[in-house]
DNA sequence: GGCAAATTACTCGGATACACATTGTCCGAGTGTCTCTGG
DNA sequence: CCAGAGACACTCGGACAATGTGTATCCGAGTAATTTGCC
């Protein structure tokens, strides 16, 4: 049960696309800087944004990456099953098949309880994952913001967001 | 976002050991023989479980493993967490702090909303894990079970279990 | 001076090494049982 | 025949390798801005 580090990197760099302007591009060596970590690692799980259609990639020179939905349309579910990957945490190897004296295969026909439990409590995992958008998330932020996070945000933005001419 | 293997080695076990009769004992070669799996490996995952007080020891002949408590009273995520940990699965690293022009460290003292999401998630996970019980396993087992499965462990039991004197 | 084409520099994209964690295995410590010997 | 001590065999417990996944990195393909030459 461990998540991947790139899950924080990827929806921090999600949130942080969501707060430039209608046109904005950001490069993936800006996100890295302004993160501190590396730029090529980054690049791995923007691209995954990418394929998964959250992000839309912008080629050539003064290009970058750019949301390709609303904020409120993006949740934390989302950027994780990109990330990560849909397969489910538990996966049950059928292990009654195993052994010496295995089952008919009639019975497994349905799954076994303990593989239906586990899937069921990673099911409510992801719907609650699904509830928040990084819309709620920017919300939350401003709530507790008294202007200094905003205002770093502001000041790296003006430097490093490349507007295009869509 | 991946659990291990010995997962589902341990919950069957257990379960497996909620089935044997009062003061009856099952050792760990008897375990992994019924279930195909690695001898050597299952017993890292039963020491685990006895060490976080689901299992009882018995050492010497005739010796092996135990229920600590009532079937009812042993939950999922009970052996999920002696297994994989109590560390929960995504860990902020704090990545704003990192990179050239970090926040200042008041901003720190909550935290962020993407890692207060991610846990809340985490933890109507665990809660969804912590409901069903082995008793319940078993139970729902009955229900799907006509008579095959109980006779398949019933006679291994008849075999492998040892009663000990207690 | 304006236009067009080649160049250039910057971007993303995928294929490639390194590190850590999980998986799998082994040998040693501990304990109850069995046996042998003495009374 | 009974009791006790010794040896034994079986168990769990922790320390030691091997494989798989995640982490980090590099170089190549593509594209838009730029520059330069021509009209």
């Amino acid at each position: 049960m461990k998540l991947g580090e790139g899950v924080e990197q990827a929806i921090h760099s999600v949130a942080m696309l969501s707060s430039l302007s209608e046109g904005g591009v950001l490069s993936a060596a800006a996100i890295a800087e302004f993160h501190g970590v590396s730029t090529s690692y980054l690049l791995k799980h923007l691209q995954a944004l990418s394929g998964a259609g959250i992000l839309d990639t912008v080629p050539g020179p003064k290009g970058g990456y750019r949301l390709a939905r609303k904020p409120a349309d993006i949740t934390l579910l989302d950027i994780v099953l990109s990330v990560e990957g849909p397969a489910p945490a538990f996966r049950c190897s059928e292990i009654r098949q195993r052994g010496p004296n295995p089952l008919p295969s009639r019975y497994f026909a349905k799954p076994c309880g303990i593989s239906a439990a586990m899937l069921k409590a990673e099911q409510v995992y992801r719907a609650e994952l699904a509830k928040t958008t990084i819309a709620d998330l920017g919300r939350t932020l401003a709530e507790v913001d008294d202007g200094g996070i905003a205002a770093r945000g502001c000041a790296f933005l003006e430097i490093h967001e490349r507007k295009t001419a869509r």
